[in-house]
DNA sequence: CCCCATGTTGTAGG
DNA sequence: TCCTACAACATGGG
């Protein structure tokens, strides 16, 4: 479920296990998605060099490499890091790295969405790509320009990596539940004061599930259970529902959030 | 068998 | 140009 509460776990989880360590060997599935490498060119940078510190934009994790340049990682749906003692093969695993401690780092992903690559330089990686400011950096104001014209769905919008990065379908409902707003109320439809409340319960959201999350290992959202006819987390009486909004399954209360078109 | 699933990218069409 | 819908990727669960 890696939306950017969970990167930013992998990211401290990272840095409580791995940096400074010598790493001995790199074994790679040869299933896993590289990004801007080979197989031979990501063993061969990682052999012998060293993760110094980490960094994150959106969903997107970077450790820095002593000898220069950064690993990056994207989680897809299904990676996830495991510090853990080493065992004899990769079986299992998608990447496996060995330090000089003996214990390793493992990066499994089963559905073999996600995406491992070596990049030179991180504000290049991200112009490249065209994404956004991240969720937890950007200001207010700037998200109020970026979402003021836009006329997608204002969950569409919320999700979409080229305008912010970070929020994903999950999040993305919990925000809007919180604001009291239809996810698939048209963006340039609601006010400043309505979009500086998504702005806030954004914040709000996010930073609260990265606490979640650290402590346990997921989030602990109103909408948590991602199922229609259930009663309305605030308890107004209503039941939860689902529509498709961007192709993305919504939950929202039909009381409480407020469909404005 | 069917449909669904937390993500991204590319295409086609209005 | 902007937006939506859809498929593709790979795999598992109900």
């Amino acid at each position: 479920m890696p939306e950017l509460p969970e990167v930013e776990n992998f990211k401290k989880y990272i840095d409580k296990t791995s940096l400074n360590k010598e790493i001995k060997e790199v074994e790679l599935a040869n299933t896993i998605l590289l990004l801007k490498t080979s197989e031979k060119k990501l063993i061969k940078t990682l052999e012998g060099n060293v993760f110094e510190s980490t960094s994150r934009h959106g969903k997107y994790l970077f450790i820095q490499l002593k000898k220069g340049g950064f690993l990056v990682f994207h989680f897809g749906m299904s990676g996830y890091l495991e510090y853990r003692e080493c065992k004899k093969s990769i079986e299992g695993y998608s990447l496996l790295i060995s330090f000089n401690d003996n214990r390793c780092l493992s990066y499994t992903d089963k559905r073999k969405l996600g995406k491992i690559g070596l990049i030179k330089d991180i504000q290049d990686f991200v112009e490249d790509r065209a994404y956004g400011p991240d969720a937890l950096q950007i200001s207010e104001e700037e998200f109020l320009e970026t979402l003021i014209n836009k006329r997608g769905s204002i969950k569409s919008v919320l999700m979409d990596q080229h305008l912010i990065a970070g929020v994903g379908n999950e999040y993305s409902d919990e925000i809007l539940f919180q604001a009291h707003i239809d996810p698939e109320s048209k963006t340039d439809r609601l006010s400043k004061p309505v979009l500086s409340t998504i702005f806030e319960k954004m914040q709000d959201v996010l930073q609260q599930g990265i606490i979640d999350v650290a402590r346990n290992g997921k989030k602990q959202f109103f909408i948590e259970n991602r199922k229609s006819g259930l009663p309305c987390p605030s308890q107004c009486g209503d039941y939860t529902e689902v529509k498709k909004i961007g192709g993305r399954s919504s939950y929202f209360c039909p009381n409480c959030q407020k469909l404005i078109k």
